[in-house]
DNA sequence: GTTTAATTTTGTCAGTGTAAAGATAGACGC
DNA sequence: GCGTCTATCTTTACACTGACAAAATTAAAC
């Protein structure tokens, strides 16, 4: 970190920004969160981000994708504590609802299409990663053989695959996203982690039941 | 709208600034909305929201509650126009996200807990009528009696009703959030509506399926 | 060693939110 | 009717922002 600040020309500026924006999105939040301060922070002047990131929008696009690839991390330490199917579900919904919880200003920023650059095949494949992970995990549950990044694509066409895709994932993200914004009414902690612990076990039992029989 | 703006004093501006904050979002988006541009519009000094809002955080929270409000009745009139409890619950998935895509600006907005004044009493009390129309939707599909906004708070009490809440809510908003932000794999129009008719149906069945048996 | 291209800085501009002080008009007691 | 009061709105001011242009600096190519 000492050692590029040296470096004029050709130094990792680019990287030493991006560590800069991710400080300033955990600590400061959205709000705080201006292309001045990222620079400041990294040690150069105003204007410099604009050569690596052309605007705020492009910048915001490579902390999103840096929120993906932590995200698909979690999920994968989550899921592989798991001690079987039953409890994988559950643990992916945990370790997604912890992640927006432990990281909620990239949380809010990966999901925000207005503000993102779409364009972005760096942003598209981060959050294919983090697709392809959850879909394993719901083929998992089928009874299926998991896929790769590159085979996304043929799985999501498959309709009843992507039936319980939309089930599994609109329930996930719908109850983190939900509790980030504190959206549900105050409950006791233990009788969250029931409810939550209940709902991802009838939801993985449903998609289980009405899995092709003859694969599992 | 030409008339309330000849006083100087004692004009009804905060209406008319919400006015214009409601147009503002809808036409520029969050990006474009901003406290003098709200101001310009309602033909005031930039200055002058400051007294009936406070900060824009208080200003966004009543806009953030006529957001709910709008969201209650569309699902109030979505409801209406199903012909029994299978076509309900799809009918309230469609009309939730239908909002989220007719207005963009204002499903993000009251989803963000960090840019809204929590304290606000009248937007509690817009997000929980909104609530208290989900739950209904829940109780029918437990063929239990409908309750009212006053009565919200014993029924989130009970472990399974909220339960089937978390079920419901959870796939409805985490349909319409991730569809509103382009995060579902391109298929087409067709198939997208056989999906979420058919995620629909399931949700629906397994929860009227473990409804106490006595009841319906 | 000179030229060239990439990178960073400096300076500027219009626009923002918030704060403080000044202006106006209706309310209210007398 | 009249003077004061107070809520409402305007003016002014300030520190900050993103975007842009042009100049300056450096690394690398030739």
């Amino acid at each position: 970190m000492q050692a590029k600040k040296a470096a004029y020309h050709h130094g990792s500026l680019k990287k030493s920004l991006l560590a800069a924006g991710d400080l300033v999105l955990m600590e400061k939040g959205f709000k705080g969160f201006t292309f001045r301060e990222c620079a400041r922070r990294a040690g150069v002047s105003h204007a410099a981000p604009k050569h690596h990131f052309g605007d705020v929008t492009g910048f915001l696009s490579a902390l999103a994708a840096i929120g993906f690839d932590r995200l698909t991390k979690a999920l994968i330490a989550g899921i592989r504590k798991a001690k079987d199917l039953d409890e994988e579900f559950l643990a992916t919904t945990r370790a997604y609802s912890k992640f927006a919880e432990d990281y909620p200003e990239h949380f809010r920023i990966m999901f925000r299409d207005d503000l993102l650059a779409t364009e972005s095949v760096e942003l598209g494949l981060a959050a294919r990663r983090t697709l392809t992970e959850l879909t394993n995990v719901i083929l998992r549950q089928r009874g299926e053989r998991e896929i790769s990044v590159d085979e996304l694509k043929d799985y999501t066409k498959a309709e009843d695959v992507l039936g319980d895709i939309v089930l599994g994932w609109c329930h996930i993200h719908g109850f983190a996203h939900l509790k980030l914004e504190h959206q549900f009414p105050v409950v006791s902690k233990s009788m969250e982690k029931r409810v939550i612990k209940a709902s991802s076990a009838r939801l993985a039992q449903l998609i289980r039941r009405d899995a092709t029989p003859n694969l599992y």
